[in-house]
DNA sequence: TTTTGAGTTGTTCGA
DNA sequence: GTCGAACAACTCAAA
């Protein structure tokens, strides 16, 4: 640990208080000294103010007075989508706006950008959430050695989760790979309080209104939700409260994509502005199944990061890594008409079309669409990946990889080999009345009721040009099952 | 070491 | 319409 104590070469702002929780402040604001020592918090994926341990050991570091610093990394920037940027965009101003303007945005390579920033405010420690994904880890290695270099210490505390991955193991020490399990050793394992909002940090300078750094990409019709951390808290509480068309109906109603029966905290808990421990803490010990149910989703979140943490190369490669051998083929037009929603299942393409209009789609269509993409369509799983990756604007690479090898079988699932969802079925089950669909396909908003799954069954069905089936399920099924078959043998 | 119980989310067929 | 069995026999985690 460095100590390095400069002259104070920065201006100090006024205190801002920041209390978005309302949870009790704990410290008196510190006296200014002549020598005094400031400290850079570093924002990544823990865009907040409240519950964030990070920024609290910032706070404590020195004088009491932080450089806030968000780094936009050409690496993370470039291969994201418009909608994700766009997401970064809103919820860096919201944190900007939480702070009075003070956050200071650079845009480059973060081993230079952090360590310029940390010796023009003459910090001694740099302070971060620690990221656990596989770019993260090689990222802050990087900058950990740059900024020893300089004298400065780069300080974790904490992550993006309720328990850090590689944490819970099994009884002879190793990794989980099944999901039960692990989530019953991570409830056992727990997790710390919330840390208190910090009070009195003197945001330091440099202020950065950087407003140039922000570039908006266009996005057409696609209208993305009021980011930052404020609604994301006022999001959570709302579902908390709604009974059981929220929290308390959440098992019953989380399924049906036509219903507001989740919570839509994903992007929120992607950039932080709200982490799964505050949420923890505040469900309490609430009973039911619907809180059960929604503690067990934030376990398989957990899961995710856990499974990616001990296995980087699965955000792209094979859990399974037999599945490799397996036949696939290649993407074609057909691909092209499961990303415009015009595959001719009415499920499907509406969950596709839900993406493009919305940047998000619910999580039930959210694996039929990858399901027919991977059975029916026989394409890689890592093709639907990168769609989602840069459409959605939740994604979130641990979930995003996982969810599509479980959707493809080659993941962390037990037992998928006979697990080829039907999208009709699927459809009639989940939007029993068809509403989800004709929301958002148009060309069948005529038919009633669940007709809207099946418009090859009425005369009228196709009258709006709806395009036809491109491929026959039950055919595809067949094949899917037999390239698996002989992928075993 | 061996055994045992269990595994997010399913589909189809036939009684 | 509803129900249970078959699918095909795997892999994991704990005792």
């Amino acid at each position: 640990m460095v100590s390095m104590r400069s002259p104070l070469t920065v201006g100090v702002q006024p205190s801002a208080r920041v209390d978005p929780q309302g949870i009790a402040q704990r410290r008196a604001p510190r006296r200014r000294t002549v020598w005094s020592v400031t400290a850079v918090h570093w924002f990544r994926r823990d865009l907040r103010l409240g519950d964030n341990p990070a920024l609290l050991s910032a706070a404590d570091a020195g004088d009491g007075s932080v450089v806030p610093l968000f780094v936009l990394d050409p690496a993370l920037w470039n291969p994201a989508g418009d909608v994700r940027r766009a997401y970064l965009n809103a919820s860096l101003r919201a944190l900007d706006a939480d702070m009075d303007g003070a956050l200071h945005l650079r845009r480059g390579d973060p081993v230079e950008a952090v360590v310029a920033v940390a010796r023009s405010a003459g910090a001694s420690s740099v302070h971060v959430a620690a990221d656990t994904g596989p770019y993260g880890r090689r990222r802050d290695a990087a900058v950990e050695r740059a900024l020893a270099d300089a004298g400065i210490a780069m300080v974790r505390t904490g992550c993006a989760y309720a328990v850090p991955p590689g944490n819970v193991r099994t009884k002879q020490g190793t990794p989980y790979s099944v999901f039960t399990p692990f989530s019953r050793a991570w409830r056992e394992h727990g997790w710390p309080d919330p840390a208190p909002t910090p009070a009195g940090v003197r945001w330091a300078e440099p202020r950065g209104r950087a407003d140039d750094l922000y570039t908006d990409p266009d996005l057409g019709d696609l209208r993305l939700p009021t980011a930052g951390e404020k609604t994301a808290l006022d999001r959570w509480a709302a579902f908390r409260d709604a009974g059981d068309e929220g929290l308390d109906g959440y098992a019953e109603r989380r399924d049906r994509p036509d219903l507001a029966g989740t919570s839509v905290l994903s992007h929120h808990l992607k950039w932080g502005e709200i982490h799964p421990r505050t949420i923890l803490a505040d469900q309490g010990g609430r009973r039911g199944d619907g809180p059960t149910t929604y503690r067990s989703e934030l376990a398989w979140r957990e899961f995710y990061a856990d499974v990616l943490w001990h296995h980087p190369a699965s955000a792209r490669a094979y859990y399974r890594d037999e599945y490799a051998r397996m036949a696939y083929d290649s993407p074609d037009h057909l691909v092209d008409a499961w990303r415009e929603g015009r595959t001719g299942y009415p499920f499907v393409d509406a969950g596709m079309r839900q993406l493009r209009t919305e940047g998000w789609m619910h999580n039930r269509v959210r694996m039929v669409v990858a399901s027919f993409l991977v059975k029916d369509l026989h394409v890689e799983w890592q093709h639907g990946a990168r769609h989602f990756m840069r459409w959605l604007r939740d994604a979130d690479l641990a979930s995003n990889s996982h969810g599509w090898q479980w959707a493809a079988g080659s993941g962390t699932d037990a037992a998928p080999y006979f697990r080829v969802f039907n999208p009709v079925s699927q459809g009639r089950r989940f939007d029993p009345d068809g509403t989800y669909v004709r929301r958002y396909v148009p060309e069948l908003a005529h038919l009633d009721g669940a007709t809207a799954h099946e418009p090859w069954t009425v005369d009228d069905g196709y009258a709006h040009g709806y395009p036809r089936r491109v491929v026959d399920h039950a055919e595809e099924r067949a094949e899917a099952l037999r390239r698996y078959q002989a992928m075993r043998g």
